[in-house]
DNA sequence: CATTACGATGCACAGATTGTGCATAATGCT
DNA sequence: AGCATTATGCACAATCTGTGCATCGTAATG
């Protein structure tokens, strides 16, 4: 675990926050330089605290209607099951997220969807046709209380 | 629904892999002037497609050794109860994501945490213990498969 | 205590990037 | 065709970026 001061956390939530703040207005917004700012990015960049940039996208807007949970039992735990299966998830596009957990079910897959029939569709002619797959289980998200909250650096201590 | 055209998706494609790549970067990359990608991007931002930029954090790496999904049921389904228990999830910073779903559970959370004992303390003295609370379900994601996803652009029409 | 070594800092600056004005090209409409 | 509207590239001033460099603070060493 990288050791970080105060700079860098508060640089870390204004970036988290807005992904494009110039090195001066970091600068502005923690109180040091901008050449400082850019140093310590570069750092925390190649240090890989700073994974990415992205862009978030509204779905909504773009005709994504819908998000759905679907949690996945295997048929068998053999790894070649699950080599199967991982490869369906890498394959269909509307799966955003995949996870593999603890708990009544194998898998949860989180997908954005643009109407009742895509998702029909994934889970019936995708989904439970694999030979992977023993048992789905889908639940509709109908409201979103908190996305993409940011990480709680606030909780770093130092 | 916004309308789009070829060079509209191909910039928010690009935009989604990498927030900051600059005007001439994402102009050598879609065949456009970069002051036509200054003022495309500028629009799309108008019109909230594009709804902001973010730095990815990388969790493991700032010590946030665990995710864990949560489901919750609702003691009753009053309005009264879920604004309590909304106000609850925002209060908690460790819950990054929460929906409100069809299905068995009411809410699905996501949280990320340092340690067991933190997801120990957030279900039995956060979680368990509050008024609006009836049931609480959790599992520990032991693998990513796929994370932050891009939205399927290609799928768009024209 | 003095000295040394090292990392962090701000400043300066050359090179890159940004957004806007403007003339032109493309598109749509009557 | 004729006109209006929109999209485009170019030019350019303002801004931003990253690097060299001198300085400062701190910790370790003699």
């Amino acid at each position: 675990m990288v050791q970080l001061d105060t700079f860098d956390l508060k640089l870390l939530a204004a970036l988290q926050d807005d992904g494009r703040l110039t090195n001066q207005q970091l600068a502005d917004l923690i109180g040091l330089s901008a050449s400082q700012c850019s140093r310590r990015r570069m750092r925390l960049e190649e240090e890989k605290v700073i994974s990415g940039y992205h862009a978030d996208l509204a779905g909504e807007v773009l005709g994504f209607e819908l998000i759905a949970f679907i949690q996945i039992t295997l048929a068998t735990h053999s790894p070649d099951n699950a080599k199967k299966f991982r490869e369906l998830v890498g394959r269909v596009d509307a799966i955003q997220e995949a996870y593999s957990l603890t708990g009544d079910a194998d898998y949860l897959l989180k997908a954005v969807l643009r109407n009742l029939k895509s998702l029909s569709d994934i889970v019936n002619n995708v989904l439970m046709p694999h030979q992977s797959v023993a048992h789905v289980r889908s639940s509709i998200v109908l409201d979103k209380l908190k996305e993409r909250a940011k990480l709680p650096l606030s909780t770093i201590q130092k």
